[in-house]
Parts: C-alpha cells; sequence; structure tokens
DNA sequence: GCCATAAACTTGAGCAGTCAAGGAGATGGC
DNA sequence: GCCATCTCCTTGACTGCTCAAGTTTATGGC
C-alpha cells in the first residue's frame, strides 16, 4: 500500500478515536458531543454570536440540514436561540444564549484539557503539534482557529 | 484556542472532507462506502482472507457490533462469506470470497488513485506525506485509547 | 404586476456507527 | 457433573449525519 493511503487510512482511524475521546470529556461534564461544542464554538467566534444556518453549515463543513438538526436539541437545551431576521423571512439565526456563552466557556477549558492531554508526554513536542495542525489544514479545511 | 485543540479540530473537519471524497470514488465506481472499503482490506491482508469477528473490530478499532453491521451488506452481495469455526461454535469467521478479493483488488486501484491526489502538487512533497503518517499514527495506533 | 428561478430552511427516509441487553457456547472450580 | 462466569456474536433502540424533496420567501426579467 502506497504511503498516501496508508496516511488517509490512519487519518480516518485517528479521528475516531479522538472524537470518542472528546465525546466522552464533554458528555460527562457538560452533557454534549465534540459535534455540539464545536457549532457552539464557531457561534462564540461570531460577532454577536449569531450567524445564519447556511453560514454555519458552511464554516464547519455540514449541509444545511446537518446543522438544523444539530441546533434542534442545543435550543431545546436554551444554550442557542433561534432569531428571525428582519430584512429576509426565510432567514432564520442561530444565536448564544447567555447560558450558552457561559456553558461553552467551561466547555472550552474542557476541550482545551482534553486537547493537551492528547498531546502530553515526550512523543510530542510542541513543534510537532504545529505540524501536524499545519498538515491537516492543507488537507482538510478551513478551521477554528480564527479568535 | 490553543494549537493542541486546533489541532484536533482539523483533524475532524479534515477526515470528515477525506471520508467524502473516497466515499464518493469509491461507490460510483464499486459501490462501496470507504468503511466497506477498509473492511474488505483488513480481511485482505489476513491469512486465507478470513478472520474472526473481534478480531477484526480490534483491528478497525469498532465495537462488535459495529463489525457484525458492516459485514451484513458485504455478505448479502457475496463479497464476504460466513465461516464456522470447528473447534468454537461461538466464532463466526468473515472470509473474502473469490469475487470479494476480485473487487478488492479493483477498489483498492481506485483507492490509491484518490489518495494520490489528495497528496500531489507541490504542497504535498512525499516528506510530508511521511511526516503525517507518523505523527497521526503516534494519536490514532493501537495503544491510543488509553484507558 | 406576474412569473420563473433561486435561496434558506425543514423534513422524511436511510445509513453507519454506538451502547445495553441477551442468547449461545466454552471453561474452570469443586 | 454442574453451575458460575467469560467470550463471541447479534439485536433493539438511539445518535448524527447524509440526500432528496418540499415549503416559504426573495429577486430579476419582462
Amino acid at each position: 500500500m502506497s504511503e498516501a493511503l496508508d496516511a488517509a487510512l490512519r487519518l480516518v482511524r485517528a479521528q475516531a478515536a479522538l472524537v470518542r475521546r472528546f465525546d466522552a470529556r464533554l458528555s460527562g461534564l457538560h452533557g454534549v458531543s465534540l459535534a455540539d461544542f464545536t457549532l457552539l464554538l464557531r457561534l462564540g467566534q461570531a460577532p454577536g454570536g449569531r450567524m445564519r444556518r447556511v453560514d454555519l453549515a458552511e464554516a464547519l463543513g455540514l449541509t444545511a440540514s446537518g446543522v438544523t438538526r444539530g441546533l434542534a436539541p442545543l435550543e431545546r437545551i436554551g444554550l442557542v436561540s433561534r432569531e428571525p431576521d428582519a430584512r429576509d423571512a426565510r432567514v432564520a439565526y442561530a444565536a448564544l444564549t447567555g447560558t450558552g456563552r457561559r456553558r461553552l466557556a467551561e466547555m472550552l477549558a474542557t476541550a482545551e484539557e482534553t486537547a493537551a492531554e492528547l498531546f502530553t508526554g515526550p512523543a510530542w513536542p510542541a513543534a510537532d503539534v504545529a505540524s501536524l495542525a499545519g498538515l491537516l489544514t492543507r488537507l482538510g479545511g478551513t478551521g477554528l482557529s480564527g479568535s
């Protein structure tokens, strides 16, 4: 097998393990999944903590329907609210609530811890973490690191 | 956001994009998903093209029930057969059929192409692909679950 | 003003995985 | 020989996403 295919398959496997780890921590402490957290995080980075659903989908690499489905439980538990657009009745903004913002800050701390644990030990000098982030950026996507 | 968390989130996003790409190619040309292909590939590497389901699960980082569910459609379309163990009636081997082996070879060619395309261009010298594979192994290898 | 088209979103059906529970068979203490 | 316990596997109920189709609203040509 070529190195390229090997790298691709390893990526899939590494991601599955990583997601399980984050899900376990986040759901244990805050009752949300990694997907939920990612969504909230992205909202938190937007001005006013609000975005159109279609832009959220684009930013997260999901479909519009994935966003609808992901947002629903977060609205139900009061972390996100739904706001209409005055100029375009088709648009429904998703906005962080006050509670959402507070809870997000706590989740972020947990996520940071989890990420730090993943990359601790002599096997993970800081330069390698940076290198991994760089390689993945070339491969995949925009990322969320802005601000 | 820390570099570690950034790397973790990028990993998730890169994987999603990569899986979509492989799924599109593999399902278009061979009617299987990347998950199907990975399963068949692993079987193909085993002596005799057969493995116990529990070992397959372990090797792929899935649960036993994930393997049961993933194998079912492959059995239905005749790529994999189910074989009993003479000494232990609990065990059901999954084995590549002749057709399975032939089809797998074709899929492998497609997967290699797709992987090669992913990593082409001046942005991807061979050394970087190797480096990515190495970094991912540290993250997702057999020792990862850490628990 | 009216219609065709496009955009934003939701919904139904389906797929790929999880966990929890359970059946069936193997194994070891006694 | 018998029972408790363990292993292998499957199944039911669920999650979280996809695509395809449909609704509602906006927009541009005429």
